[in-house]
DNA sequence: ATTTATTCTACCGATTTAATAGATTATAGC
DNA sequence: GCTATAATCTATTAAATCGGTAGAATAAAT
């Protein structure tokens, strides 16, 4: 399951994504709308910010807005940066791979391949749909 | 992710599935050559008797034994026991249905609708795949 | 009765997750 | 330059989950 921090993300950015103008919105703003606690929301962002997808204005009239395109804002990046691996099994993951320690192949292991499947069709649909969809769906 | 727990429960079922003779095999043994620790695994092997996948018979010869045929031991059941919900987010659970606290309404929330894609393309291969074919997999 | 092996009850330590508090730094406007 | 505003940084805490352990109780075979 997803972590309560990638659904507060993922409100967070819906959030940002509905606004018409790309002028600064406040981190409370944001926190009193898509009700997540306002200090935990502050880091989210920040990672957000870090990542490239979002950036601030620090000051009056500052606060949060959305710097890449919405198309290009990817549900795989938001789940690998908050929830980590989309893979079931370390030893299937792209991106946080890992040998099991206990198996003793992967060439051998009966797990290993249906995992690989599972991780493929998740992929299909996470690394293609974006925030642009989620924001398509909820007009 | 999918806990040791799940992992290591479906060591022990390739192990007991690879077992020519259904004739019960000691914990112990089982434990030695998963790998698993053996305490740990006694609590997932009972929870797969409670299940009804494994028998048991106690006292001396005693052990533990597929009961299941192999290719009715789905994935799925087995994923659904040991690490939950097979899908990403609550709202779109099956077997585990709670609403999100944070949503205003399943059907205007963009990612729901995206979320029950993955979760169908993820039952798909897992209530389908059985210990069967992990077991054709391994050999 | 003794040995063997599962079953039951309870607990523990480490890690992760979720959230909070307070000080600091950057910016706008007067 | 002062003040108000708002993000940023550092640190701590509370709660939940995960992985694992210990020991007593129960059941069965010989």
């Amino acid at each position: 399951m997803l972590s309560k921090k990638t659904k507060y993300a993922f409100h967070a950015l819906t959030y940002l994504g509905k606004q018409q103008e790309k002028t600064p919105v406040l981190i409370s703003e944001v926190a009193e709308k898509t009700k997540v606690p306002k200090k935990f929301l502050e880091s989210i962002l920040l990672d957000l910010k870090k990542a490239g997808i979002l950036t601030s204005k620090m000051g009056k009239g500052g606060g949060y807005y959305l710097l890449k395109d919405p198309e290009d804002v990817k549900l795989a990046d938001v789940i690998r940066m908050f929830n980590g691996p989309i893979a079931l099994l370390p030893c299937v993951s792209l991106n946080y791979y890992e040998p099991c320690d206990e198996c003793v192949s992967e060439e051998t292991c009966g797990l290993n391949r249906i995992m690989i499947e599972v991780r493929d069709e998740t992929l299909k649909i996470v690394a293609n749909k974006s925030l642009k969809d989620i924001l398509l769906a909820e007009k």
